[in-house]
DNA sequence: GAGAGAAGCTTAAACGTTTAACCTGATTGG
DNA sequence: CCAATCAGGTTAAACGTTTAAGCTTCTCTC
C-alpha cells in the first residue's frame, strides 16, 4: 500500500471514532450541544491524532462563507498603505480572516480585473483603499456583490455599506492650534498642491484655529506649491526675503517641513528657538531630522484595523439575521494624532 | 417570485443552451476541440449575458487546485517587505494567482497558525520572506504540505522547492570596488551589527575587494555598531578623533551612511571631495538627504517577482506531470544593485 | 404501561464544479 | 454492406463539507 500525503477527510476521522461525519462536523463547530463528552473526546483526540485539517473549499461551498476578505489598494509600496494593510490584517486575523491584497495602480481596468477575481474567489467582503486623486469607482464597483467599506475617500456604490475617514480639517486645525498655544504669534502655511479635498479641509483647519484666537488670515501668509523638500526650501527662502513677520511654518508634509527648516538653518535661524515648524505625515525620516521634527500624523494602521472591524462585523450579522436589514452605512471618522517632537 | 442576488450557476448557463454542465464546463476551460463553433459561441454568449461567473471554491474542490498562494512575512510595515511583496503580486497576478498576505511579527506560533490556515484554504503554495535573524523554521514549516519558495534565508525543510537570495558578498565587494575605483584610497567599513550571516557576508565583500586591489585590510579600519544613524555619527566622529588617514566611508546600511555624513559636516569636511560615503539599501530617504546618497539597493521587489515565478512554475508543473519528479531544490542568487548619486 | 419528551445520534441532500467513461449517429475504407 | 472511426456531445460520480430532518433508545410522568 502507497502511503501518500493526502488530505485527510472528516470521513476518515468519521469512521475510525465509529460515528457518523455529521458529529464530526457538528463537534468541530461547535454546535455539540447534543453530543455526549464522551463522544466528542473521543473525536476530538482523533482529529487531533490524524492531525485532521478541514478543508475550506468543501465548507465554503455549502456555508456560502469563505473567511476571506479582499484589500484593493493602489500600491502597496506606497508608504501610506503598509501601516493600513497591517492594522486590516491585524483586525482580521482576530477573527480567522484571511486577506488576499491587490494592486491597483490606480487604474480602473486592473481594480475591474480584481473585483472580478475577488468574486470568484467569493471573498465575504472587500477593503477600498483608494488614493486620495480618483473621484469615483469602477464599474465593477457597481456589480459587485458583496459588501464593502472605503477607506480614506467618500463615495456611494451599490453595496458601500462603511467608510472609515480622517477629519483633515481638524488634524490642521489642532496642529495650527498648538502652536498658537504655544505662543508662536504668526504661523504662516506651506502648503503643497491645493487640487484636492484634502488639502482644502485643511486649508479650512488653518484658518479656523487662526480666527478661534481672533488672528486675521492673510493669503499672504499661505504658499501652494508640491508636496517636496525642495519647495519648502524655496518657499522658506521666499518668506524670509520677503521680510514677512513669522515665527512658525505649518507644513503641507513632512518633506516641505524638512526643506523649510534647511532654508531657516541656512538663514541661521534657530528651530524651534527662533522659529517653530511642524509637518504632517509622520514618515519615518521626521523622526531622524536635526531636530526632531513635531507633526501630525494620520491613523493608518487604525483606518485599516477599524475598517477590517467594520466589514466584519457586518458580515457575521448578515450570516446570523438572514433577513435583509437595510442598515445605513457607517461612517467612521478619526482624529489624526499630534506628534510632538523637538521642532516646535 | 422574488428576485435574489444569487449567484448564476453553471446548471443554469446550461439549461438555457439545452447542452449539458459538462459541455459549458469544457468550453470555459479551453478543453473544447471537440465542440462544434455553433455550440461553442450560443454558450459563450450566454456567459455573457448572464454574467456568468464560475465559483472558485467548487472548482477547487476538485481540481484540487486554488489559485492561490500565501505570503508570509514578517512585517509588512517594515520596508523591505513592500516591495517584495508587490513584486510577488505582480507576477502572481500575470498568470491569475492572488495573494493571501501574513504578518507572523517574526513568532513563531504565529508562524504556524498562519501555516494552518495556508493549508486549510489550500493555497497552491508559499513564499517565505523571512527577516534575517532567524535560524531555522517552525515546526509548523515542516508538517506543510505543499511547496515552499524561501526568500533571503537558507535553510533546508521537506518541501523548500526553490530559494532567491542575494549575493551579499558581491554586494559590498562591488561598492567598495566602485570606490577604490573613483579614487579613494583608504575606506573604512562603519558596520551595524555582526552577528547574521548577510553581514559577514558583506565583511567577506569587502575585504575581497580590497585585496584584489591589493590594500591591506585592517581591522581598525572596521567599526561595528548598530543599524542606526546615531551609531554612524559617533563612529565617524571617532574615526576622525583618531586621525586615521582615510578619504571614504562604506557603511552597513543608509541610517549609518546618514549619521556619518552629518558628522563629517560639523568637523567641516566636504562629501563627496573630502570623504566619499557610500550606504546601503537605497531607503526613501537617501535620495533626500544632501548630498544625495550614493548606496546599494537590494534587489527587492525582483525577489518577490522571482520567488513567485519559482513558485507558479514548480505548482503548474506539478499539475501536468502528475508523477513525483523529485527535482533539486532550485536557487536563484541574485545581484544587489550599485546606485551612484552624490556622496561619491 | 402508554405517551411524551429528551438525549444522542444518523441519513441523505445539497453546495457548483470537473472529468472519465460512455453513447449515438454519420462517415469512411475495404 | 459491415466494421471502424470520428465528431459532438451526455451521464454520473466525485470532490469534502454542512445541516435539516429523521430515527432510536431511555427516562419520566401520571
Amino acid at each position: 500500500m502507497i502511503m501518500t500525503k493526502m488530505q485527510v477527510t472528516i470521513k476518515e476521522i468519521a469512521k475510525e471514532a465509529e460515528v457518523s461525519t455529521a458529529t464530526v462536523s457538528m463537534i468541530l463547530n461547535h454546535k455539540d450541544e447534543k453530543i455526549s463528552e464522551a463522544t466528542r473526546n473521543r473525536v476530538l483526540a482523533i482529529v487531533k491524532k490524524r492531525n485532521y485539517i478541514p478543508n475550506t473549499m468543501a465548507r465554503s461551498l455549502v456555508t456560502r462563507q469563505t473567511r476571506t476578505i479582499g484589500l484593493v489598494m493602489p500600491d502597496i509600496t506606497n508608504p501610506f498603505f503598509p501601516e493600513i494593510a497591517r492594522g486590516a490584517e491585524d483586525q482580521a486575523s482576530l477573527s480567522r480572516y484571511s486577506i488576499i491584497y491587490c494592486n491597483t495602480d490606480d487604474n480602473l481596468i486592473r481594480e475591474d480585473g480584481y473585483i472580478d477575481i475577488l468574486t470568484e474567489k467569493m471573498v465575504d467582503g472587500i477593503i477600498f483603499a483608494h488614493s486620495a486623486d480618483r473621484e469615483s469607482g469602477s464599474l465593477g464597483l457597481k456589480r459587485c456583490r458583496v459588501p464593502i467599506i472605503l477607506i480614506d475617500r467618500d463615495y456611494d456604490s451599490p453595496n458601500v455599506i462603511g467608510k472609515v475617514l480622517v477629519d483633515n480639517t481638524k488634524a490642521s486645525y489642532k496642529g495650527v492650534s498648538y502652536l498658537l498655544d504655544q505662543g508662536y504669534k504668526k504661523v504662516v502655511y506651506i502648503a503643497g498642491s491645493m487640487n484636492t479635498q484634502t488639502a482644502k479641509d485643511r486649508l479650512a483647519g488653518y484658518k479656523k484655529a487662526l480666527a478661534e484666537k481672533h488672528m486675521d488670515y492673510k493669503s499672504s501668509y499661505v504658499k501652494i506649491g508640491e508636496y517636496k523638500s525642495l519647495w519648502g526650501e524655496s518657499a522658506a527662502k521666499a518668506l524670509i526675503a520677503e521680510g514677512l513677520p513669522f515665527d512658525a511654518i505649518f507644513c503641507g508634509n513632512d518633506l516641505i517641513a524638512i526643506g523649510a527648516i534647511r532654508a531657516l538653518k541656512e538663514a541661521h535661524l534657530r528651530v524651534p528657538e527662533d522659529i517653530g515648524v511642524m509637518g504632517f505625515d509622520d514618515i519615518y525620516m521626521a523622526s531622524m531630522v536635526e531636530p526632531e521634527l513635531t507633526t501630525i500624523k494620520q491613523p493608518n494602521y487604525e483606518m485599516g484595523f477599524r475598517a477590517a472591524e467594520l466589514l466584519i462585523n457586518a458580515i457575521e450579522s448578515k450570516i446570523h439575521q438572514r433577513d435583509k436589514v437595510e442598515k445605513a452605512v457607517q461612517t467612521i471618522v478619526l482624529e489624526a494624532e499630534l506628534i510632538v517632537r523637538k521642532s516646535t
